[in-house]
DNA sequence: TAATTAATTTAGGTGTGTCTAAAAATCTTT
DNA sequence: AAAGATTTTTAGACACACCTAAATTAATTA
C-alpha cells in the first residue's frame, strides 16, 4: 500500500516467491526459495521475516510461505521492469536472445517510475518480452491467457494456434480456406511492413493473411 | 590493472575522489570527501584504507589521498557510463535535462561491458552528454580541452565560441564575414538535416554555416 | 613557540545480508 | 505410532558500510 523501498535483496526474493508460487496462488517452501536464489535456509528464513513484517508475505512457522496481495504487487513492478530492460536489449541494443536475463536482473532493481514509464512509451508499449513472456503494464495487470496473437511473433518465430478472437462467421470460413485451427503449427516467414501483412507458414505452404486476421490468432510460443 | 570489482560504494567514493582531484592532479581530502558524498569522516577513512588497498588511491595518514594511474582509469568508466546513460535518458526517453543525473547515479553502477559498449554504439558514440561534459571512450581517452564544436550544439542551445580549427586562410576570411570570432556567442536556431547545415544566430543575426564549419568551431556552451 | 582550533583517525557499535552448526518441528517409513 | 529422515528455525559469527565519541595529528594564531 504505502510507498515502501525495497533494497535488491528484498526484490529478489519477492520475485523469487511469486514466481515459485504460480500466479500468487501457491504456499512456496523455504527450501525451493533457498535453492533459486543459492542462498542457505537458515538465511531465507531470516529474509522471510522481514518480507513478513512488511506485510509482502504470509508465513507460519514451519509450513511455508505465501505472498500477499500487495506483495504480488510489488513483484509484478519488478517483473516487469525486468521484462522491459529485457527487450530494450534485444531490440535496441542487439543483444543475443540468451544474453538479456543477467543484464535485465541489475536493470530491474533500478527504482524510478518516470525510467521505466518514459522506457515503456520508447518501447511502444511491448506486450511481451523477447522470451514471450507477458509483460505486467504500470497497474500490475497481466494477461495470462491468450498472451500473444501471430501478429506478435518475430520472423523465423513459431507458434501453436490457441484461440480465435472473432465473432464472425466470415472469419472462420477464411480460417478453414488457410487450414487454420487450434493446435496448427504457424511460422513467421516475413513481415511486411506497408501494411503490417504477414507472410506464414502452414502445413509447410505460405500464406499471406491481414494484420487484422494476425491479431485475432491467439497462439502459444514454441 | 586486473579485474576488480568495486561495490557501488566503493564506485561512488572513487568518483568523488576523481571529481574533487581536478583530472587526478590534486591531493583530496577526507574532509572534502566527506563533505560532497555525506558520510562522516571517520566513515571515509575506513573506505580510503579499503581503496589503498587495493591500490585505486595513495594515501599518507593526516596528509590526504591522492588518486593512482589505474584508479583514474576506473574512474573515467564509472563516469563514461554515468554520461551515456545521461544521453540516453535525454535523448531517447525524453527525460529534461535536470532529470536525468539522478537516474544516471542509479544505472552507472550496473556493470556489463557489453551494456556499455552497445549503449554507446546505439547513441552514435557521442562526445558530450546533455551538460556539455565529454564521454570517455572505452580506452578512458577523454578531450579535455575543445570539447564542443558549434556542430554539438542543439536547437536553442547556446556557446561562446573558444577556439578556431583550422590553418586555411580562407577559412578566417570566411569568419571574419560571419562576425565570428574567440568569445562570440552563438545560438542554434535550426539544423537542416540535408547536408547538416546550421542556422545560427550571432549577434542577433541568423546566418547558415556549413556542417564542415560548424565542426571546426569549438565553443563553450553556456 | 605554546596554546588553541581544525582535521583526521581510532575504537567501538549498529543494521543488513549472508554463513555454519545445532536444535526443533514436520514428514516418511515401517 | 515410534524411529529415522528431512525441513526449518535458532543461535552465534562475519563482512560491509555506515555511525558516534574520543584520541591523535596538523594547522593556525596569539
Amino acid at each position: 500500500m504505502t510507498n515502501l523501498i525495497l533494497s535488491k535483496s528484498e526484490e529478489n526474493y519477492l520475485k523469487s516467491i511469486y514466481n515459485l508460487s504460480e500466479l500468487g496462488n501457491k504456499v512456496v517452501t523455504t527450501n525451493s526459495i533457498s535453492k533459486i536464489l543459492n542462498i542457505e535456509p537458515a538465511s531465507v528464513t531470516d529474509m522471510i521475516k522481514k518480507l513478513s513484517k512488511k506485510k509482502l508475505i504470509y508465513h507460519e512457522k514451519y509450513r511455508g510461505t505465501k505472498i500477499s496481495k500487495n506483495g504480488i504487487k510489488v513483484a509484478l513492478q519488478i517483473i516487469r521492469r525486468h521484462r522491459l530492460w529485457e527487450v530494450f536489449l534485444y531490440e535496441k541494443l542487439n543483444f543475443n536472445w540468451d544474453e538479456i536475463h543477467e543484464v535485465a536482473e541489475e536493470l530491474e532493481h533500478v527504482s524510478s517510475d518516470q525510467l521505466i514509464d518514459n522506457l515503456d512509451k520508447y518501447l511502444k508499449y511491448p506486450k511481451i518480452d523477447p522470451h514471450g513472456d507477458p509483460i505486467p503494464n504500470k497497474l500490475g495487470e497481466i494477461d495470462f491467457v491468450d498472451k500473444i496473437s501471430i501478429s506478435d511473433l518475430k520472423i523465423n518465430e513459431k507458434g501453436i494456434v490457441s484461440r480465435i478472437i472473432n465473432e464472425d462467421e466470415e472469419f472462420f470460413i477464411l480460417l478453414n480456406k488457410l487450414n487454420i485451427e487450434i493446435g496448427t503449427e504457424v511460422k513467421i516467414l516475413d513481415k511486411i511492413d506497408y501494411d503490417g501483412s504477414l507472410d506464414v507458414s502452414i502445413n509447410n505452404k505460405s500464406v499471406i493473411i491481414s494484420k487484422v486476421i494476425a491479431e485475432n490468432i491467439k497462439i502459444t510460443k514454441i
